[in-house]
DNA sequence: ATGAAAGTTGAGTCAATATTCAACTTTGTC
DNA sequence: GACAAAGTTGAATATTGACTCAACTTTCAT
């Protein structure tokens, strides 16, 4: 874990105008792929936007594949800090809950891009993909056991299936009120998931 | 509606071998996309598992992407009617959502292929894949309508965006542990996540 | 100022594979 | 049993686009 890769020729840039160069490639490739996702984005496509030389593209990447998966890992973290910063500082776990949600489907609806190139990392990087949401689980499953240790939601035998399913459920949310219709405010869409959520379906006796 | 594409020549078998030979590619088709993905999949691999030439495949198929989208509309059906024929005949809403859930956990670990198909087609059929869950929510608003004008659930301003967070959790969970991980019983994880929904998050009073 | 390392260029290579098609075989009808 | 329609065959075509590489330019440490 030391080394990076005896092997392989190290790709990282050493000078100012390398690091400028690789982030260009990188604006330009997130674009491509989320717009025209994996397979029919071309790497000419990518450096056109960079506006680089098709051989560039190769001083910094050895293939189409691991671009796409840098950018995968990239965006897992840029989403989930985004969400755990518009929960902090809320009251209690459900509220936490409300504004992680709300913030989620208004991130989708800014960056579809990055919606798309995670959820299609399911089939062109499975491992990228499952490390995303699995780590995404985890830490979602030790939020939840320790808002029930606090009382502040119930507690339950095991935790991590509820993460899932509601993780599960924003991203559906996302999908379907950030990225395919936009009319309704993202709050208002938190606002009626999170009521499902909380008091539950069950009428109260 | 009642013509089927006056311009392209009708593709539909005559004979009993005609139809004997679609069906044989169709499962083909079925089996290669599940296994390798859209992307991955060859016709030569359909027409090898099926056993007949390359050219075969296209007396009954105008393309690539037109068997897939035969294969998404016909597994959004087969899904759809088994998790429909799990519900039936349960007492309550709750308990008609927990057999629901769990058919659809077991199903997916059943039929991973029939998963990965429907879930790739929003990559490769976007439309076919928008139809499979818009229709898919609209018939489950419905249901929630009814049962909360029943009593049976609490009623909510708008059942739509509970249906997709519902249907959301079931694809995640399904995924989660129908695909990748196959251990515990679907109907344990059911009564896990349904209870999540059922009572909800919030202590009672 | 200079030379070696770093970075850039884009024409050319190469493999993959979806689709076509003309010759051939089978089926079903009269 | 003959003929037309239906079905089958697989070699050939054609496109596409990822990746290589040798020549060239820029950077920067000394």
């Amino acid at each position: 874990m030391t080394e990076t890769r005896t092997l392989s020729p190290d790709k990282t840039p050493r000078t100012e105008r390398g690091r400028k160069t690789l982030r260009r490639l990188i604006e330009a490739a997130a674009q491509e792929f989320g717009e025209r996702g994996f397979h029919e984005a071309a790497i000419t496509g990518i450096t056109q936007r960079a506006g680089v030389a098709l051989g560039t593209f190769y001083t910094y990447f050895e293939s189409k594949e691991e671009v796409f998966r840098a950018l995968v890992r990239d965006m897992s973290r840029t989403t989930r800090a985004h969400v755990a910063e518009a929960a902090r500082g809320a009251p209690d776990r459900i509220e936490a809950e409300r504004r992680g949600l709300a913030a989620f489907i208004a991130f989708t609806r800014a960056h579809p891009e990055l919606y798309r190139i995670i959820e299609e990392a399911q089939f062109v990087a499975q491992d990228a993909y499952r490390d995303h949401y699995r780590g995404f689980a985890e830490g979602y499953r030790r939020t939840l056991g320790r808002a029930a240790a606090n009382g502040e939601i119930v507690a339950a035998d095991d935790d991590e299936p509820r993460a899932w399913a509601l993780i599960g459920m924003s991203v559906f949310l996302g999908m379907r009120y950030g990225v395919w219709d936009r009319e309704q405010s993202p709050e208002a869409i938190a606002d009626m998931a999170i009521a499902l959520v909380s008091e539950g379906l069950s009428p109260r006796s």
